[in-house]
DNA sequence: AGCACGCCGACT
DNA sequence: GTCGGCGTGCTC
């Protein structure tokens, strides 16, 4: 430290503070895996600029390389420590952080069990951080009269300076220079005379435009409806954070029960966070809140960098009524926040797969706490976890059990399989296919799902029976036939299509299994004068293509839409009279307690799409398990029915929602190291559980993942169950409590993991 | 995580 | 001697 600034600090600390933040040493949190804060002496001239919130610089680690941090809290109280360094400078003008938004990332550090800082970075998009689209601008501020100065102006100056106090507000040397009609010079002639004062802003250079609204009025309510509003309605007005779970068949309106509970939280001058599932963040999505409110702020994935920070700016000042986004969108910095909404909460993309590996259905209900505000939980096929918090009362149930205007829910009938294979290995079962020809025929359209990508999804020698599989990988490569390639769904890694088996060299090779882009191909032969589209990530790879195929389907331009995932939710096209699951088979052989909720719900949200309009829809179920409980209860659309058959297989093998889940992966490049390290992990966990209470903390395995090998890292896992998270949370710091694994091997704590892949 | 330090083997 | 390979331990 200089000498000059250190007798600054002996001057200074004479002085009482100035403000109650002007405290003398910041705690400081990093973008890295540690649990600790450091603490900071705060420079002289930097003291009343560094605050909870803002982003500083400062030395970090043995070499003292400057580093991004982030400034969670000011004291003036000295720290015990004896290693002590400055800051290096402030990197914000205004904190990125409400002091709730500061105590949010720490609960979510603590409970996922990862860096405060890596958090924080988490949240901020890029764009906020690189201030994307703004320039530093100066400002210009008349001298009040009293104090103006002696020396005069010219004529121009004099002008220049009059249209300065006619603004009445701040302005810019370029709007002075054009409205005075005069130079640069003239204006900043101004401040060296002392007439004016300058001051330099981070300023958006262009602001963007908007598509112009038709208007909409709300809808009348049904009873439950209606009693619905009531109940979240006073819940706002209350300011109490009480969660609601919105049980709704699809079509029973829940989209105008949050619009119009919306519309009590904007009376009160308050926002609203609206998180949907990244592919419902449709156009007609997205309409129908632009619709009803003026001010409605939109996070999608496609937006540019300039304007996402916009959009970020004016949700922090409090200018925008709805904050419609994806997972993400939870962290939006709305100072006043009245309500958070979670559409279709039961959705597995609120779990973010990378750290922080947050769960955004319970990061909100956190939020709604810290912020004491009411969320709502919407779904047809609500999380089991929700379910059981209803029916023990930790949250409340609103149910819509009708369709609006009274519409039937769509009849579902399952296609066995079993017969219908020895007719020939198609994608398309007699009955369907007829059912697609009546359908159109009668001026309907048609939804195919099919739930995987590609051509043909494995790739076999039936002379050895050896698969195809991605060198890095242990996964079966899906052949994609216009790319004529062999494709890694997991890595993304390229491969050429074989002419022989690569394993015992025989030429004759089989494609089985049906993707996405092979059951086009067989649509399209069959019915050649129907108009067909497909979509998915292969064919999607841009949003407005995207938004073209659906403006088309309106239109009736297409007849028949096929796709993935995609096309599974959220798609409201009143003329779908069709939906045909190619087959609801897929991840029900997947090694994971969820596949049958994941069964349920696909097909209950698949049926979703079809019933829409006037015209009773109708749904057909390809299944080589026409006898599985899960497909037996979507297709009388009876949740009721499948949570009972499934509640007591969770609870007899401890699996959430009863138990809480904690998930630890171990990765090595070497498979024996792998399992080496992941057993010494597991037998550190077990060493840990006599200090609890005994069953109340569980360890299972270690064993093999269910992906065993994955870009070139083997993979071992195991888990932790117990009712309580707390204890878990109490073993996994006990258990990494100076940790030393070989070097050569990372592992990862997934806390409520949704895949056990 | 990221990075400096240090302790080994292979080289001018 | 010293360059650099990677394990290992710390970060206010």
């Amino acid at each position: 430290m200089a000498r000059s600034q250190q007798r600054k600090l002996f001057d200074e600390a004479k002085l009482p503070p100035e403000d109650e933040d002007a405290g003398l040493y910041a705690q400081v949190v990093f973008n890295r895996p540690l649990r600790e804060s450091f603490t900071y002496a705060i420079p002289v001239d930097m003291v009343g600029k560094i605050l909870a919130g803002k982003r500083v610089l400062a030395p970090f680690g043995r070499g003292n390389n400057r580093t991004t941090g982030f400034c969670v809290g000011v004291s003036e109280e000295p720290p015990t420590t004896q290693k002590l360094k400055s800051i290096a400078a402030v990197l914000d003008e205004a904190p990125l952080l409400t002091p709730s938004m500061l105590r949010l990332t720490k609960w979510i550090a603590d409970y996922y069990a990862c860096g405060w800082g890596q958090v924080l970075d988490a949240v901020l998009p890029h764009a906020v951080k690189q201030r994307s689209g703004t320039r530093w601008t100066v400002f210009l501020q008349p001298v009040p009269e009293e104090k103006r100065p002696e020396a005069k102006l010219t004529a121009k100056q004099q002008r220049a300076f009059e249209s300065l106090i006619d603004l009445k507000r701040p302005a810019t040397i370029k709007e002075l220079a054009q409205s005075a009609r005069c130079g640069a010079d003239c204006i900043k002639a101004l401040v060296t005379k002392g007439w004016a004062t300058s001051e330099r802003r981070r300023v958006h250079s262009r602001p963007p435009v908007l598509a112009p609204i038709v208007w909409d009025r709300p809808r009348a309510l049904n009873p439950h409806q209606k009693a619905a509003v009531d109940a979240i309605g006073g819940a706002i007005r209350d300011g109490i954070a009480k969660t609601f779970l919105l049980h709704g068949v699809t079509g029973s309106g829940k989209t105008e029960v949050y619009l119009q509970s919306i519309a009590e939280v904007v009376k009160l001058g308050r926002e609203t966070i609206v998180l949907v599932p990244e592919i419902s963040l449709t156009p007609q999505t997205i309409e129908r809140f632009r619709q009803r409110f003026d001010e409605v702020a939109v996070l999608h994935s496609h937006l540019s960098d300039v304007d996402r920070h916009w959009h970020w700016q004016r949700i922090a000042r409090g200018e925008v009524q709805v904050v419609i986004g994806a997972r993400s969108a939870l962290f939006a910095p709305c100072p006043n926040l009245g309500l958070i909404v979670i559409d279709e909460e039961h959705e597995t993309t609120f779990k973010q797969e990378t750290t922080p590996r947050y769960q955004a259905r319970d990061v909100a209900a956190q939020r709604s706490r810290l912020e004491n505000v009411p969320l709502i939980l919407g779904s047809a096929t609500p999380s089991l976890e929700s379910w059981l918090a209803a029916r023990q009362r930790r949250i409340e149930l609103l149910s819509l059990p009708e369709r609006v205007e009274n519409l039937p829910m769509p009849r579902v009938t399952t296609v066995d399989m079993r017969h219908e294979y020895r007719s020939g290995a198609r994608a398309l079962s007699g009955v369907l296919r007829r059912a697609v020809i009546e359908t159109v025929d009668a001026k309907g359209q048609v939804i195919l799902f099919l739930n995987r990508r590609g051509f043909s999804t494995t790739i076999l020698c039936p002379s050895c029976g050896h698969v195809e599989s991605c060198e890095h990988c242990e996964i079966s490569l899906t052949f994609h036939k216009k790319l004529d390639r062999l494709l890694c769904h997991f890595c993304d890694a390229e491969f050429p299509v074989p002419s022989r088996c690569s394993s015992c060299g025989l030429p004759s090779i089989r494609y089985a299994g049906i993707g996405t882009e092979r059951l086009e191909e067989e649509v399209t032969a069959l019915f050649p004068n129907y108009r067909c589209a497909r979509m998915d990530s292969d064919t999607m790879r841009s949003a407005p293509h995207y938004d073209k195929v659906l403006t088309a389907f309106r239109r009736g331009e297409i007849d028949i839409l096929l796709g993935t995932q995609m096309i599974a939710k959220g798609l409201d096209f009143p003329n779908v009279h069709l939906v045909g699951v190619v087959t609801a088979d897929t991840g029900r052989n997947i090694p994971d307690f969820r596949a049958s909720e994941r069964t349920f719900q696909l097909i209950a949200q698949v049926a979703g799409r079809t019933g829409r309009g006037q015209t009773p829809g109708r749904v057909l179920v390809q299944t080589f398990n026409p006898d599985d409980p899960a497909i037996l209860a979507a297709t009388k659309h009876d949740y009721h029915r499948f949570v009972n058959e499934e509640m007591p297989t969770r609870k007899e093998f401890g699996y959430p929602p009863f138990d809480s889940l904690m998930r630890v992966i171990v990765r090595a490049k070497d498979e024996e190291v792998a399992r080496h390290a992941s057993k010494i992990l597991a037998a550190r966990f077990r060493a840990c559980l006599s200090e609890f209470p005994p069953g109340a903390v569980r360890v299972l395995g270690p064993a093999p993942a269910p992906v065993a090998k994955l870009r070139d890292h083997y993979r071992m896992h195991f888990q932790v169950h117990s009712r309580q998270p707390a204890l878990r949370q109490k073993l996994l710091e006990m258990a990494i409590k100076d940790l030393q694994l070989p070097g050569d091997t990372e592992f990862t704590a997934d806390v409520d993991p949704i895949s056990m892949m």
